[in-house]
DNA sequence: AGCCAGGCCAAGC
DNA sequence: GCTTGGCATGGC
C-alpha cells in the first residue's frame, strides 16, 4: 500500500526533484537553514528570507558565524518566529564543521537546541544525501486519512513503518517526501480537497481530522 | 478578516 | 511519560 500511493502520486504529479533550492555555492548550508527556517512556515516567506541572505552576502559559514544576530534576525524576518530561528542557526553554524560533513549524524544535529527531528531529518535526507525518510505533518495526515495509522503516531514510529516498506534508497525517500508535501498542498490540505483526488480510490474518507 | 504554514521547546501535569 | 502555550511573518 505504502508503494502504492507512491507509485500513484509519482504518476500523477511527476518527479518533483526537490529540495527546492536556488543554484547557489554550498547547497548544504542553503538547505539547512531552509530546513530550519521553514519550522511551522510557508516556503514562500522562507524563500525572502534567503534571499535576504543571498542579498546581503551572508550565505557562507564564516559570515554566518560572525554576523550580529540582530542582524541576522532581521534578515530573516519574513520567515517569522525570527528569534528562536535566528539563534537556532547561529548554534548550526558554530556546532557544524562543514568540512567534516561524514561525521554529522542525526544525534549531532539533534543536540543543536532548535533542530528537532523533522529538521535533523530534512538536513540528512536533502543536505546530506542520506536515506532517512522525513516525517512531517502533512505525512501525519495524509497516512492518518488513508486509514493506514492513528493520528497521534509518534514521529520515529511512523518513520520507521514507512521505511520498512520502501527500498532504502535515498533518491526514492527524498521523492516521496516531496510528493507527499505537493498531494497534501494541492488536494490533502488542512481542509481537504478531495475532488479529483489520485488517491480517492484508496482512502477511507470517513476519517476526516 | 481570520486561518494557515514542510516545528520546537519549556513548563505543568 | 503526555499536553499545552508561545513563538511571528506574509499569503490567501
Amino acid at each position: 500500500m505504502i508503494l502504492k500511493i507512491y507509485d500513484t502520486l509519482l504518476k500523477t504529479y511527476g518527479y518533483q526533484d526537490w529540495w527546492p533550492v536556488s543554484t547557489t555555492a554550498d547547497p548544504f548550508l542553503e538547505i539547512s537553514l531552509g530546513a530550519i527556517l521553514t519550522q511551522n512556515t510557508n516556503w514562500k516567506n522562507v524563500e525572502k528570507a534567503l534571499q535576504n541572505l543571498q542579498t546581503k552576502k551572508v550565505l557562507n559559514w564564516k559570515t554566518l558565524q560572525k554576523i550580529n544576530i540582530s542582524i541576522l534576525q532581521e534578515l530573516i524576518k519574513p520567515a517569522g518566529f525570527y528569534k528562536r530561528k535566528s539563534t537556532t542557526i547561529k548554534n548550526f553554524v558554530k556546532t557544524i564543521n562543514p568540512q567534516k560533513k561524514e561525521n554529522i549524524t542525526r544525534q549531532t544535529l539533534l543536540n543543536i537546541k532548535g533542530i528537532g527531528k523533522e529538521t535533523a531529518d530534512s538536513i540528512l535526507l536533502y543536505g546530506l544525501e542520506k536515506p532517512i525518510f522525513v516525517v512531517d505533518t502533512y505525512t501525519k495526515r495524509l497516512f492518518s486519512r488513508l486509514g493506514l495509522t492513528k493520528k497521534d503516531i509518534k514521529y520515529d514510529e511512523l518513520q520507521k513503518l514507512i521505511q520498512d516498506k520502501i527500498p532504502k534508497n535515498t533518491h526514492i525517500y527524498q521523492e516521496y517526501h516531496a510528493l507527499i508535501v505537493k498531494h497534501a498542498k494541492e488536494h490533502c490540505k488542512k481542509k481537504p480537497i478531495c475532488t479529483k483526488c489520485p488517491l480517492e480510490s484508496l482512502c477511507n474518507k470517513n476519517v476526516i481530522i
